[in-house]
DNA sequence: GTCGATCTGTCGGTCGACATT
DNA sequence: AATGTCGACCGACAGATCGAC
């Protein structure tokens, strides 16, 4: 049975384990081995982020055996569900149908975990496609060049960097491309590779580039671009909750006040391989080409060299001026900075060529009830619920962060007496949501007031 | 043996779309 | 009209594995 892969994925928690048992799937399926087939068909729907069955709420069988287990009829049913042409309750009750057509330990085991989108294996698309890269069962990515926290990598900040103020919007990738009937064509995607279909203008006026490119090594004499290009940037409004409102809705969309801050420009087929060779600030350079041709094009905002800072950390001088820039772009209302690596190529990964440094902010709160988690943290602490009051403001949040698995099985246990215990909680800013209830973006537990580090409850 | 890179899994707020009550 | 579910965006942090040193 497909499911018998689930088992052997399990075996160990060792990577090298999955590696080994996804290689031997795929070695099974080449000579005709069905089931190890269906396994890998479902690895990719669990793991493909570009579809979604829109239901969470799937049924667990038991004791169901000896059934036929049609593999095509599931698969016409999740392509409805992914479709939306089954929605709300005939979802629900078409779930509850199809489960008792299985046998209860493929379907909770494979069949109900794709649909969740989590095979719970320890193992998702990066795994998979270690071994499947290539094959008709490589899980479709998209990836693009992300930051690390600046505070867990104090080491890296040695050495010439570039400085430029971290912006607070929509990362959003932007293809352009040879379009033989219009000059140009552009398509913006999230940095997950989902398209972003709601901001016209700034499409529009980034096929100005298509213009102002020409005076760079990426077009050709005839003024042909020679390969599709890359652009990588921020879209913003006035703030976050107010571009979210506009981002995915369908209706009634407004997005004339946005702006596309682009930072970045890769050639695609750099991109799609994950590496771009060519140094952050030569590519800052480009930039600064591209943008000195761009007519006036004010929903576009190149972040070129004259809006970028280089500092060497190597120096206290650097330092200084660092610290200097930081404060002054938070007094400005900016999220903070980003501190990227002058020398450095852009790979589409997480790593330290980028740092981000924004301000923490600290509160006490009190804490007024507990939740318990789910998966692994079912029957242990998930997140408390604490209050306080923040410049007369009635701050409610949930914080399920920062514990260890120690601390969420202690304080889980003593749920009780940690209610009116006093909590020191960190947090990127105060929000306010529409019915006007304030909370914390991003909150994290750090300690409890009253009760001393590693002091038993 | 230690450290850093990588990967997985858990948790947060907010918004709109969609379905149900 | 109000409520609940889902997925999208923004993430932070803990723990495990593995390779380099």
């Amino acid at each position: 049975m497909p499911y018998h892969w689930i088992d052997k994925l399990n075996v160990s928690n060792s990577r090298k384990h999955k590696e080994d048992i996804i290689g031997q799937a795929y070695s099974a399926c080449k000579i005709g081995d069905e089931n190890a087939c269906v396994f890998l068909e479902c690895a990719v729907l669990a793991y493909d982020p570009f579809v979604s069955f829109n239901i969470k709420q799937v049924p667990v069988t038991e004791n169901i055996t000896s059934k036929e287990n049609s593999w095509t009829s599931y698969v016409i049913h999740l392509r409805d569900l992914s479709n939306r042409l089954v929605t709300g309750y005939a979802a629900i009750s078409k779930l509850e149908y199809l489960s008792q057509q299985y046998d209860s330990t493929l379907w909770n085991k494979l069949f109900r975990a794709v649909i969740l989108k989590d095979l719970r294996v320890g193992a998702t698309a990066k795994t998979f496609n270690k071994i499947l890269k290539g094959t008709k069962y490589e899980i479709p990515t998209f990836e693009c060049q992300l930051a690390q926290d600046s505070k867990k990598h104090k080491k890296k900040l040695t050495g010439p960097k570039i400085l430029q103020k971290k912006l607070d919007g929509v990362r959003t990738l932007a293809i352009i491309r040879d379009d033989l009937s219009n000059g140009c064509s552009v398509e913006l995607f999230s940095r997950n590779g989902k398209p972003l279909n709601n901001f016209r203008i700034i499409e529009e006026q980034m096929l100005n580039i298509c213009y102002s490119i020409k005076t760079t090594e990426f077009c050709n004499a005839d003024g042909k671009l020679k390969y599709a290009v890359v652009f990588d940037g921020e879209i913003m409004s006035d703030n976050f909750q107010k571009l979210m409102k506009q981002a995915q809705r369908k209706t009634d969309v407004d997005t004339a006040d946005c702006v596309y801050n682009i930072f970045d420009i890769i050639p695609l087929h750099d991109f799609e391989k994950g590496l771009c060779q060519t140094v952050q600030i030569e590519r800052i350079k480009q930039l600064t080409k591209i943008n000195n041709a761009l007519i006036d094009s004010p929903a576009i905002n190149i972040i070129d060299e004259n809006q970028s800072i280089e500092v060497d950390l190597d120096l206290n001088e650097g330092h200084d001026i660092m610290r200097r820039y930081m404060d002054g772009t938070v007094e400005q209302g900016y999220e903070g900075i980003m501190i990227k690596n002058k020398h450095d190529t852009y790979q589409c990964k997480r790593n330290a060529s980028w740092l981000k440094l924004k301000p923490v902010l600290e509160n006490d709160f009190t804490i007024i009830d507990v939740a318990e988690g789910t998966g692994k943290n079912t029957g242990k602490l998930g997140a408390l619920v604490c209050n306080a009051d923040i410049d007369g403001n009635a701050v409610v949040v949930n914080v399920g962060i920062g514990f260890t698995d120690t601390q969420r099985n202690d304080y889980w246990h003593n749920k009780n007496e940690l209610i009116g215990h006093i909590a020191e909680i960190e947090y990127d800013s105060i929000t306010q949501n529409q019915n006007g209830g304030y909370s914390l973006r991003f909150p994290r537990f750090v300690r409890f007031r009253s009760i001393e580090p590693g002091e038993k409850l």
